[in-house]
DNA sequence: ACCTGAACACCGTTCAAGT
DNA sequence: ACCTGAACACCGTTCAAGT
């Protein structure tokens, strides 16, 4: 091993990630910039090209980083497969619901960060035991990943549009609908807003399970 | 009615949302920005701001006239509210799916254009005729969208991975796959990007109808 | 009433130079 | 080997002034 030579670091790949995290946990993913990112770390913009190659790359490293601190849960003891699936779903949606910026860089690519891959080998494994074949039991994971990264999604932004408290577009639309061309939803009209403020990701997945899987 | 007084006007709304489709279509969402739309209808930057509010409200007009040009389909004659449900989920799909854009405006306030609430009014309608009550059916479309949303979103962005081709993380990630932790993945590593690259839309919607309708 | 120009406070990233 | 400074090519938006 050659003795390391130049200039000696003054941050390093975990100063940077350390920051990143605490920057978005307080802020959100939108307020981290490469930029702000080097303030943070008291260097400049540039400096942290020498650790990362961009900042899709920093956000690949933090996804891996938070992944790496969420456990591998048991399989609930004695249970069917359709009720490992859900519960397999449940803690998929629990570990991305405290980090909801990971959904968006994760869209693209799944769930791919190796330390997560848990959760899709549970729920494809639990499917296949329901008597699934490897295929079907693919396109059940993939359904339920699209419909958790879509409620993920639509509940953070919900969370971000009840912080800014301007009248939503939503609202006044609510206002003045069309009873006789929109019957169902004039009539809920008023308790829209409650309506859809509940939590039904639970009745959800119960469905899809219901749906996807073989009658027992 | 008073005669229009003062400077007459060189842009209207309109040409300022006809450039917007056109920039949107054939470059994608980001490319759309004040400036860039500014150059392209031949004006100032500062000059949209005095027809639009705001960029956000620029994107909820587009929205808007983009929702105009969705007829109401006819559900199909004679099918049960099964498969009413089915039909509107893909019709609501289909009609998202040339605009991907669009789910990320709609994700704060769900598909608030007055003029595309006929799909979850379809869809609570049949629901309801199926015989759920009304707050189920609420909770039955929300689950749909929730689907839906995620779905197109995973689907536009796999769509933009593959235009630029430098490899994925996730092929990385899955060629070196612990077989003796994860065993389904890892004998499902060399077809994954042909399994995951199917159309389930429907299968999910099937299946979701399936376990949320109470058995005919 | 409508448009312009200059300005503010930002972005991500490249490139050449410094220690 | 690691960091810096200046620069490029951008953002959305405000404000004061011009026609």
């Amino acid at each position: 091993m050659p003795a390391r030579t130049g200039r000696p670091p003054k941050i390093s790949k975990t100063d940077i990630l350390t920051a990143a995290h605490r920057v978005i946990d307080e802020e959100g993913t939108q307020a981290l910039t490469m930029r702000r990112l080097a303030r943070e770390v008291g260097t400049t913009p540039m400096a942290l090209y020498h650790h990362v190659r961009d900042k899709d790359e920093l956000l690949l490293l933090l996804l891996d980083e938070y992944a790496a601190g969420v456990p591998r849960p048991e399989p609930p003891a004695g249970a069917g497969p359709g009720e490992r699936v859900v519960a397999a779903a449940v803690a998929m949606r629990e570990a991305l619901t405290r980090v909801p910026w990971i959904v968006e860089v994760l869209r693209a690519d799944d769930l791919m960060s190796a330390r997560a891959l848990w959760y899709p080998e549970e729920i494809i494994d639990a499917a296949v035991q329901a008597g699934l074949t490897p295929e079907d039991a693919v396109d059940a994971y993939r359904i339920i990943w699209h419909y958790t990264a879509g409620e993920i999604s639509a509940r953070s932004a919900a969370a971000r549009r009840r912080e800014d408290d301007r009248p939503t577009h939503r609202g006044r639309v609510f206002e003045d609908l069309d009873a006789t061309r929109l019957p169902r939803l004039a009539a809920l009209g008023p308790r829209w807003e409650e309506l859809t403020s509940r939590d039904t990701y639970d009745k959800g997945i119960r469905a899809l399970v219901r749906g996807l899987l073989p009658r027992p």
